[in-house]
RNA sequence: GGUUCCUUGGCCGAGUGGUUAGGCACCGGUCUGCAAAACCGUUUACAGCAGUUCGAUUCUGCUAGGAACCUCCA
């Protein structure tokens, strides 16, 4: 395992700490992941990206990681006008479906859209509505500890309770007993003690289309739930990396905490990691305020708000191109910036693969390595990261051009550095030409064209030259010209 | 109202108590039949005010503007 010294930024201490694993070479991590009511946003792949390169590079530095993220398909209240239904059932009662109709059809386009970003599958993905037995023991032993209460069939979280003996509001800075204070009277939910407490398991109305039997009802358990129980259930009673949005900081990690502290008398989490939000004109984009673009929507261009389409690599490319812990806020001169850099990027990758060495060397890369293993182990700093590789880009184009000399061992260097940090830890895909060895007839046949291209440049015969350009182009292959030669790639 | 946080050049976006971030765009040059790319060079900064300091974009305070959370949200 290399040598390395990785901080994190922990949202509880809201410090960056030195991590350290709670055993020598293994990692739990535990990821909030979606609720499959609707198609994936920009939002969703936030997080999805953010965490992928948590696990990537904790693989890369020797870690065995398992990595967990859960799929919530039950259990998210809506408001009182809705009271006690959820948004999957709301869903398939609106479009006459199956809740698990419902739910396989948005995780089938959810891992779609995973693929296409190039997302790591993660090590486990718990269904909450798979862990209903689970969260029911997890509740009693709650009860039994004596932070929750049973009312009407639902069990709710005493939190008044729990905030004075153990503290409630620890992550979010939340001052609890001026929140307890403040809060206006019970508007028709007399169920609960108080309005700070939240469900753990819920009483299913009749019209209420999933529900689980329970010793307290027929009914559902409450959306904070499934998280703890599913953590603990694979990664155990202490586990060192929970992720998920800021948006999720209160109400949701804050109950985790306080369920899990009730569950098991002390935490579980050890570093708390939070992405940052995707802003449209400055605000949150999200589902309650309506104004987002799905990522299908950004690969084929189909929205009113984008000038074109968006690869999926380009957004990858946009999202690492800030900080996990800053807003990024979408614009299309954004996005065609990450485009125009993420091709410069490429470009000189596929460059890299080709480049010829020289006895001497006139450049200096020994320290490039070092500089990108400094950029992530600083609360993965992907911004800082790939500065470093766009130098080594000016590098290998300086080369490329004749105008300085590369070793071998700063070719092999460089060849290394990009392979394992654009590659394998960005998570960028850089096919250098077509894909795979079933394509090179295709691609000699483009290379014979543009022989006899060269034959025609060097008769001056700018016609058939420019014809073999234009109608490559045409058919979708882009052709320059080289000092001693040409080069073309797929667009 | 409470909690937390942000404001960097035309755009995006790092970072630091004194030294070039990086990308996109722009301009000039080299190369080129043209185009594109590449290379070299140049220009635009740290919201405002006050303080601490030999020195602040970086620390402190205030002002202005903005955001997230406090209700489901990635």
């Amino acid at each position: 395992m290399r040598n390395h010294n990785l901080t994190i930024y922990n949202s509880l201490s809201r410090e960056k700490e030195t991590f350290t694993p709670l055993h020598a070479d293994k990692v739990g991590m535990y990821v909030c992941g979606p609720t499959v009511y609707g198609d994936g946003h920009l939002g969703h792949a936030r997080p999805a990206i953010t965490f992928d390169i948590v696990y990537r590079y904790l693989t890369h530095l020797g870690y065995k990681v398992r990595y967990v993220r859960n799929i919530t398909d039950v259990g998210h209240l809506e408001h009182d006008a809705d009271e006690g239904e959820d948004k999957i059932a709301k869903k398939a009662r609106l479009e006459q479906l199956e809740p698990m109709e419902v739910v396989q059809f948005y995780l089938n386009r959810y891992h779609h859209a995973m693929e296409a970003l190039n997302v790591l599958p993660p090590s486990i993905e718990p269904h909450a509505s798979g862990h209903i037995i689970e969260q029911i023991e997890y509740i009693k032993k709650i009860l039994d500890s004596g932070y929750a209460y049973i009312s009407e069939g639902s069990v709710y979280f005493d939190v008044p309770k729990f905030n004075a003996e153990r503290g409630y509001g620890r992550l979010s800075g939340r001052n609890i007993d001026e929140l307890l204070s403040t809060t206006r009277a019970l508007d028709g939910q007399q169920e609960k003690r108080n309005p700070a407490d939240f469900a753990l398991w819920k009483k299913a109305a009749p019209e209420h289309i999933m529900h689980w039997p329970s010793p307290w009802s027929e009914g559902f358990p409450g959306w904070h739930l499934e998280c703890s129980t599913m953590s603990e259930k694979y990664l155990g009673e202490q586990f060192d990396i929970h992720g998920g949005g800021m948006d999720l900081k209160f109400p949701h990690h804050e109950c985790e905490i306080a369920q899990s502290v009730a569950h098991n008398g002390h935490d579980t989490v050890r570093y708390w990691m939070h992405n940052n939000m995707i802003t449209i004109n400055g605000k949150k984009m999200g589902k309650s305020l309506g104004n987002f673009i799905t990522l299908d929507e950004f690969f084929t261009g189909s929205h009113e708000l984008l000038a074109q389409h968006y690869s999926p690599m380009t957004i990858r490319f946009f999202i690492l191109q800030a900080h996990y812990r800053g807003t990024v806020d979408f614009s299309n001169e954004a996005l065609q910036g990450a485009e125009k850099a993420l091709e410069r990027m490429l470009d000189g990758y596929r460059r890299l693969q080709q480049l010829k060495a020289s006895a001497e060397s006139t450049v200096d890369v020994s320290k490039l390595e070092e500089r990108c293993y400094d950029a992530m182990d600083d609360d993965f700093n992907t911004p800082v990261l790939i500065a470093e590789l766009f130098e080594a880009c000016r590098i290998i184009n300086q080369v490329n051009d004749g105008a300085a000399k590369a070793s071998q061992d700063d070719i092999d260097t460089l060849r290394r550095v990009m392979d394992t940090f654009l590659v394998e830890i960005l998570g960028i895909k850089a096919d250098t030409q077509g894909g795979g060895s079933d394509m090179k007839p295709f691609e000699d046949a483009v290379d014979l064209l543009l022989e006899i291209r060269s034959n025609a440049k060097k008769n001056k015969d700018w016609a058939t030259s420019d014809q073999i350009r234009d109608r490559l182009k045409e058919i979708g292959f882009d052709v320059k010209d080289t000092k001693d030669g040409f080069e073309w790639k797929l667009l």
